[in-house]
DNA sequence: TATTTTTTTTAGATTTGTCTAAATTTAATT
DNA sequence: AATTAAATTTAGACAAATCTAAAAAAAATA
């Protein structure tokens, strides 16, 4: 029941990748990784040899019931860790990520749980990412749309920004765009698909589409 | 300036057992770490390569400088997060060794400084060991002695474990001796040097030579 | 369908930390 | 001082995770 660091990091990974496609290749799992695509060969092997991994050769591959099992528990320890980071011990929500990457394969079950409680069962992380509960499940979700689906002139909230990268994450905090920032969209340009925002009803901002593509609002009709 | 998970724990171990013996042995280490002769010797090469270590062939090892620096900061860590699990997080303190003992590894120094901070600069971890500060400084200590060393009938405060094996630790929470706990030596018994104890001016205990020897005391005359 | 390109896998090498068994050095004992 | 015993080091092997280069399979294109 214990993996290595490499095994959770694929297991990750390839739950993450799914969650788009529905399965995953050889080549886009390496990019992912930072790694070639010789390793993630060795790997799949390894995984499949321990029954986390559906896999056949040249075919792809997806996580088996174990193998989500597994990547839910460990994506609950990266978020329960940034949440501790930045509300307890005040670091920026773009600063944790690296953090909580290492931390979350040193954690076992009773320590991360007692943790969930001592932060009292934060149903989101500093991203707007959800937090699994103990058993890896969700909550219920609000349904969410990225920026550039939202109506014209229609207030909505950020709940997540997807995918985060430093480079995002570090534009988008200068801009005060936060989890929980109020938007509403003021204009689109059709030359370049950019926007201009309200942010929180006061300020007048502009965004290029590749930004707002990664902005993710609720969408309640 | 980033060691390996098992560097570090060499680091560590060397530390603790010069500052019993002043130079450490290979078979020493060896039994400290649960490992081979050989593998230390291995190790022992790295370690001077990096120039952490002053050793000869045959002649017996120490840190320098550098190495006992980065032996302290391991140290600070270990125990700051055994702090925060046992204050935090309501482990028992008999119990947060080993999870400190991964996470140690896995925390940057500005991780740690901002925990040191968050939990308001404890100045000892639950067993009494004393934390360094920031830059590898321990605070001033009271001055310790084993409890067999105690004169009778002097009331002492118990300041730390040493060494701490988890059976010590479970042996000593059954008998209410905790850091802290009140403890005056009625009586010795040459016969088989155990002691009879009275705890917090209340109950009598009876420990063995090998217990006592673990407990250190204040010693302020 | 035949050929080219892309993707994926295999083969073999490398690094880190470990091991066993054998050799060497130092320490202890006669 | 010679011999035995103990401690330490060397030599060679192994497992995990990675890599490069080459081979094989699948997909795309002519």
């Amino acid at each position: 029941m214990k993996y290595s660091i490499s095994k959770e990091n694929y297991l990750k990974a390839i739950f993450h990748l799914q969650n788009e496609n529905g399965v995953v290749t050889t080549n886009e799992l390496a990019a992912a990784l930072l790694t070639k695509p010789a390793s993630v060969t060795d790997m799949l092997k390894k995984l499949k040899a321990q029954r986390l991994l559906i896999y056949e050769k040249y075919k792809g591959f997806k996580l088996n019931n174990e193998g989500r099992k597994v990547a839910l528990q460990i994506i609950r320890k990266h978020r329960l860790w940034e949440y501790f980071l930045v509300e307890k011990l005040q670091f920026g929500w773009d600063e944790v990520h690296e953090m909580a990457e290492e931390l979350e394969h040193f954690t076992h079950k009773k320590l991360i749980d007692r943790l969930d409680t001592f932060l009292n069962y934060p149903k989101s992380d500093p991203h707007g990412d959800p937090i699994p509960d103990s058993n890896g499940k969700f909550d219920q979700q609000q349904k969410q749309i990225s920026l550039p689906h939202l109506s014209l002139h229609r207030t909505a909230k950020v709940l997540a920004i997807s995918p985060q990268t430093k480079e995002i994450l570090e534009l988008l905090q200068h801009k005060n765009i936060l989890i929980g920032t109020k938007i509403e969209v003021k204009k689109k340009f059709s030359f370049d698909d950019s926007l201009e925002l309200k942010v929180n009803n006061r300020t007048a901002v502009t965004i290029s589409a590749a930004v707002a593509k990664s902005i993710l609002v609720n969408d309640d009709q």
